[in-house]
DNA sequence: GTCCGGATAG
DNA sequence: CTATCTGGAC
């Protein structure tokens, strides 16, 4: 993967702050949807996390329309940005500085905040080891042959931490080259097997490659 | 299981 | 036109 597509520099974000609000808008949404909408919020000059808790939840969800969910992502960020103010007097570093375990279930104990999304935070903008796993995740790996496709985020998750030394450069890359093959290659219906840089280790090829030859 | 609900490729 | 997009709450 990483010979096909070289480093890709993930998370996208200026800030810390940047990195979270891009880890919650992008919820099932594609990522230029949610590229727009920051730049919206940073255009609005309330792309901080002292400006998104003084404005208005309408101003808030005017600049995310374009990632789909809006209204309800609103009140997500509203969400986060609150338990900053109100816990850590806004202090986003001093929350991202916690122990990871802890930090996590932090983060799930907030609306709009489940597994993918604390540990993206934790991995991209806490910068802690924690490996990020996804729906493309599981699609890759059961098409691989390591997973049923019924298997737990959490099982998924220890799969790769019990065979992956802890690093964040490498579990931030890692994660990143499968969202890669996962858009680019791997997709539900109509996978382009023929193409894939990693399509000599998958058993998927082959069964697809009947089915598209009848 | 359903709801949320905009933008884009094919 | 519809399938899909770096999910989570209920």
């Amino acid at each position: 993967m990483f010979a096909y597509f070289g480093p890709r520099n993930w998370w996208p974000g200026e800030t810390r702050f940047e990195i979270i609000v891009g880890a919650i808008l992008t919820q099932s949404v594609a990522w230029r949807n949610v590229s727009k909408a920051i730049e919206n919020l940073r255009a609005a000059g309330i792309l901080t996390l002292e400006a998104m808790y003084k404005a208005p939840i309408e101003e808030i969800e005017k600049h995310i329309v374009p990632t789909l969910y809006w209204r309800m992502k609103a009140k997500k960020l509203r969400a986060f940005v609150n338990h900053i103010m109100d816990n850590y007097h806004g202090d986003l570093d001093k929350f991202l500085q916690k122990d990871k375990e802890e930090l996590r279930r932090e983060l799930l104990s907030l609306y709009g905040i489940g597994p993918e999304t604390a540990d993206s935070i934790i991995l991209y903008a806490a910068e802690q080891p924690v490996f990020v796993v996804d729906a493309y995740t599981r699609r890759i790996f059961h098409r691989l042959g390591f997973f049923e496709e019924s298997v737990s985020y959490d099982e998924m998750q220890q799969f790769f931490m019990k065979h992956i030394p802890p690093d964040v450069r490498y579990y931030n890359e890692y994660h990143a080259l499968i969202v890669g093959i996962g858009n680019r290659f791997c997709s539900n219906k109509k996978p382009d097997c023929g193409n894939c840089p990693i399509q000599s280790v998958c058993r998927f090829k082959l069964r697809n490659k009947v089915e598209n030859e009848g």
